[in-house]
DNA sequence: GGGCCCGCAGGG
DNA sequence: CCCTGCGGGCCC
């Protein structure tokens, strides 16, 4: 079987997956057109000023938002307060701040800025005064938005499910339909290159299995358990496979919930293994935009 | 375009 | 200290 023809196969076995979990009824109708004005407003990069394009406010107090709730935009519930309705958000207004220990290594006093952030990333669900549809430049940015907290790696994992992924369409058969798509684990990757010709890489081709026993792939198994949502931003680089991956930079779409894990053969041709995942966006989030193309025609690649 | 090499976040 | 990880800048 040729790349092309297995990469359909696996195409196909993926959208029949989605109509086995029902979800196509939840394809959205409205697919607004991208926002080109955007990207001209930060095409300034390599400045070293901080601003993005508006987007995150200058950071005033750090807090720590507890992780062990349900945490589906701002109100949440943890053990200790079973039974009561709790919005934290509120109780910051209200000025009850906690120390935050961004690098495990020293606390942070309240009010204290380290890096940029004014949120700890490793809490479920939206990042307070970040909307849904924000655009960063880089990485870097979505980091210090505490949206995605990683620079490299594709999925920010978390005791109960993954915070945070990054979508880079970096794997050829993974399908984006917007409201769902499905996606490859990490893992597998050889970034050391050989002891002849040793390499300090921070991606590399598949050369191995991908399992579970990775610590990110665990997260997004344990997120099918949980429903725990996750924070979901498309990157550039996916765009002449997705129509919904921004023509450049990273896009904050908005939470989803993992349907699904599985592994599989991978789309290499010595048939590795992969961890896949299966998502779907939640209801009531503005509609991603899609973005037409506009130059690139190169969909039909081999 | 590709190759190289780096910083950084996060965890062990 | 060590390691990993669908970045990114630079040079060619």
């Amino acid at each position: 079987m040729t790349y092309a023809e297995e990469r359909e196969r696996n195409i196909a076995r993926n959208r029949q997956l989605f109509v086995d979990l029902d979800i196509d009824r939840l394809r959205p109708k409205y697919e607004p057109k991208e926002n080109t004005r955007k990207k001209v407003a930060a095409k300034k990069r390599r400045s070293p000023s901080p601003e993005s394009d508006g987007c995150d406010e200058p950071p005033k107090k750090i807090l720590r938002i507890p992780d062990d709730g349900n945490a589906l935009g701002g109100a949440r519930r943890s053990s200790r307060l079973a039974g009561r309705t709790v919005d934290y958000k509120r109780e910051q207004d209200r000025g009850v701040p906690e120390p935050i220990t961004v690098n495990r290594s020293r606390k942070l006093k309240v009010g204290e800025v380290k890096s940029k952030r004014t949120y700890d990333p490793h809490m479920y669900g939206h990042i307070p005064d970040v909307e849904v549809g924000t655009w960063w430049a880089t990485r870097q940015d979505c980091s210090n938005a505490s949206i995605h907290a990683p620079w490299v790696s594709g999925i920010a994992p978390g005791p109960n499910g993954a915070y945070s992924i990054a979508l880079s369409g970096g794997y050829d058969d993974d399908i984006d339909d917007g409201y769902a798509f499905t996606f490859t684990g990490s893992g597998g990757r050889d970034l050391r290159g050989t002891k002849t010709a040793p390499k300090n890489l921070r991606t590399a081709p598949q050369s191995s299995d991908q399992s579970f026993e990775d610590r990110n792939n665990a997260a997004l198994k344990r997120s099918v358990e949980t429903q725990k949502p996750v924070r979901v931003i498309r990157g550039f680089k996916g765009k002449g496979k997705s129509k919904y991956a921004p023509s450049e930079g990273y896009r904050y779409d908005g939470l989803y919930v993992v349907k699904k894990a599985w592994i599989e053969k991978g789309l290499n041709k010595e048939g590795f293994l992969v961890c896949k995942f299966a998502f779907v966006r939640l209801a009531e989030q503005p509609a991603i935009p899609v973005n037409d193309g506009g130059d690139d025609s190169d969909v039909a690649d081999e």
